[in-house]
DNA sequence: TTTTTTAGCGTGCGCGTGCACGCATTTGCA
DNA sequence: TGCAAATGCGTGCACGCGCACGCTAAAAAA
């Protein structure tokens, strides 16, 4: 019952401009070899009748694949940067269509070598763009200049290296995040100690990724409870009796602290202390919604967690690049800060993308 | 410097198989017309081959249009509907190329005739898929026998009718938040009385769409503070000078009240009173980030609203149901329940999709 | 046996666009 | 004046798919 579909194609552009579709063409992809009175004309009835083209006869007959290489640090399951790839690869996957591919290049984040081997390797790989992220400053601005110069536009990616060139960053706001976790950890005021969990590093291999998000959690500690204490205790992740162990001999020392803070991503490393030493009236937070992070909030080992929508955060940032790729279009904005998510007992379920 | 693409297309199937692109095409469509026996090898085929229809093509070929018929109540700038509906029209924006347009039809959910009217106006332009919100039942549950037998495929919008036939529902739990809601209210115990503070309705017209909501609320007060008194205030929110002095009144009679809560989209109700009276220790909450309650947020008015991504909701609607249309899947859940969103002064801004 | 029906299958056209090719006409240069 | 180069423009094919049409051979009806 409806009327032809008014919608106008290159050819009416074409009638209405008294030219073909060829110069059509020409015109509008700037080819050139066109008289100025035609483009004129030209411009003119797409202006007048409306005209945009066809997404989908546009894919079809520039059969182009556009490759985006991903650079970011290497992961086991269930880990923050497992999420991230699953989010990349489901962004590819939607739009396949477009032939849109990602690639993944794993590094090791304690060593900047690794990291130099496979940004060689997406320069010689000749990608149509670039997804990384910043753990090692200096090598990323290297990186980043060689970019440039190959003409590959790139963006970052949970991470970030302030005043870079032509650039777009995906991720959380680390200072607000922590800020907002010490909010949540105080919520119920009079606090005087609180115990900040670190996990012991490698030393000076790179900066701390986590230093902007702790800082905003000091930063806050020391602007509302100026005489809080925080205590920092170091543990290390790879064996689970010595982090029960230095957790116990700690609060053993300290029975006073009745506040718990992880800045990175693994507060579930908590769990079995808190499971073996149940309180009423302790507090504890951590960051992101790792499952692990998941089940101890669960389980009520944890009392809230700070975190962001990590998987579409890394779909966005496909789908963000795909339209600067296929469509030509320019970015908005710069930085692309995603919102961040209070998870508590009473809202933890439903949190999928 | 790639080898040839090796995504294949109806043409390898066709090969795979031994058949030609019609018979691909038959099998592909269910349309009949085949062997039992070239089925089997086409099948075998698509799967040894992974094949899968290149939409371009597809959306080119088969030039259909898709109409969604949206049937929400009517709204004025900012309220909560004016948001579903940029969130549907969006939707439909990001699917132009698919060729799915939405058409909205608005009625006064003070009038169930008004209902009735665009209902029917609704059946008469025979759309593709119709989404709608239940707010008169029984009208509700005629109009979806209709739709049932004329075979139009519908689902609820932020709003549901159990029990009705093949359905799918997009919101959230309002039980459930309104649980949240009470929980977050109460962070820092010790709670004697609450003051909900409720908008007055035309006598009888329909349910309130806040039942669930309030019930949760309610609940949670029950089984947490069973000493707690819960005052219902009752406001009217066309004079703004009575809502004033409505408070005032009941504040001077109570002043030992300092929690307070609205069920409804439109805490920003109380800014008024809430900045001529000051006070250290009250806690406000309220539902849904309409711009006047982000305003009240960031001014220190309110101190938490509960909320979920109104927009992003209503697109998710029209994005799968346009899988159900144009791609002919069928949906995996039945309710899509949005994740429930807590919002603060410290995680307010950043809140778009 | 002849005619009609039907199951099973292949082919051609069109969707709207990008791009290579080739033809006319004009311009530059000896 | 003559010939090459450049300019301006139109045409044809391909992209992968949906769908209408028509063909063959076997089954059913006459």
């Amino acid at each position: 019952m409806k009327e032809t579909n008014p919608i106008p194609t290159v050819f009416d552009v074409a009638r209405e401009a008294g030219v073909s579709r060829g110069t059509v063409d020409r015109v509008i992809h700037n080819r050139g070899r066109v008289s100025e009175d035609s483009v004129r004309r030209v411009r003119k009835a797409i202006a007048q009748l409306g005209y945009s083209a066809n997404p989908n006869a546009m894919l079809l007959a520039s059969r182009k694949a556009y490759t985006i290489a991903c650079l970011i640090p290497q992961y086991r399951p269930g880990e923050y940067w497992s999420l991230i790839s699953k989010g990349l690869q489901e962004g590819a996957q939607s739009l396949q269509g477009y032939n849109v591919s990602v690639k993944l290049y794993l590094y090791n984040s304690t060593d900047i070598d690794s990291f130099s081997v496979q940004a060689a390797r997406v320069l010689e790989d000749r990608p149509s763009g670039v997804i990384l992220n910043a753990v090692f400053r200096e090598a990323v601005t290297v990186f980043s200049e060689q970019l440039d110069d190959a003409g590959i536009p790139y963006a970052f990616i949970d991470n970030k290296v302030d005043g870079l060139g032509n650039i777009l960053y995906y991720g959380i706001d680390p200072y607000r995040s922590g800020y907002l976790g010490a909010y949540l950890l105080t919520l119920k005021g009079d606090v005087r100690d609180v115990a900040l969990i670190r996990i012991t590093r490698d030393k000076g291999s790179h900066a701390d990724p986590n230093g902007p998000r702790r800082e905003g959690f000091m930063d806050y500690i020391g602007e509302h409870f100026p005489d809080c204490t925080v205590h920092t205790v170091f543990i290390r992740p790879d064996s689970p009796a010595d982090i029960l162990s230095t957790l116990e001999h700690f609060f053993t020392a300290h029975p006073e602290v009745r506040h718990l803070a992880m800045t990175n991503s693994r507060v579930h490393l908590l769990s079995e202390y808190l499971r073996l030493h149940p309180s009423e009236d302790r507090v504890t937070i951590g960051f992101d919604d790792l499952e692990k992070n998941m089940e101890a909030l669960r389980a009520g080992y944890i009392d809230c967690l700070v975190t962001h929508h990590i998987e579409q955060q890394a779909r966005q940032a496909i789908a963000s690049f795909s339209d600067v790729l296929v469509w030509k279009r320019k970015p908005v904005r710069r930085n692309c800060y995603v919102h961040l998510d209070i998870l508590n007992r009473y809202n933890l379920d439903d949190y999928y993308d």
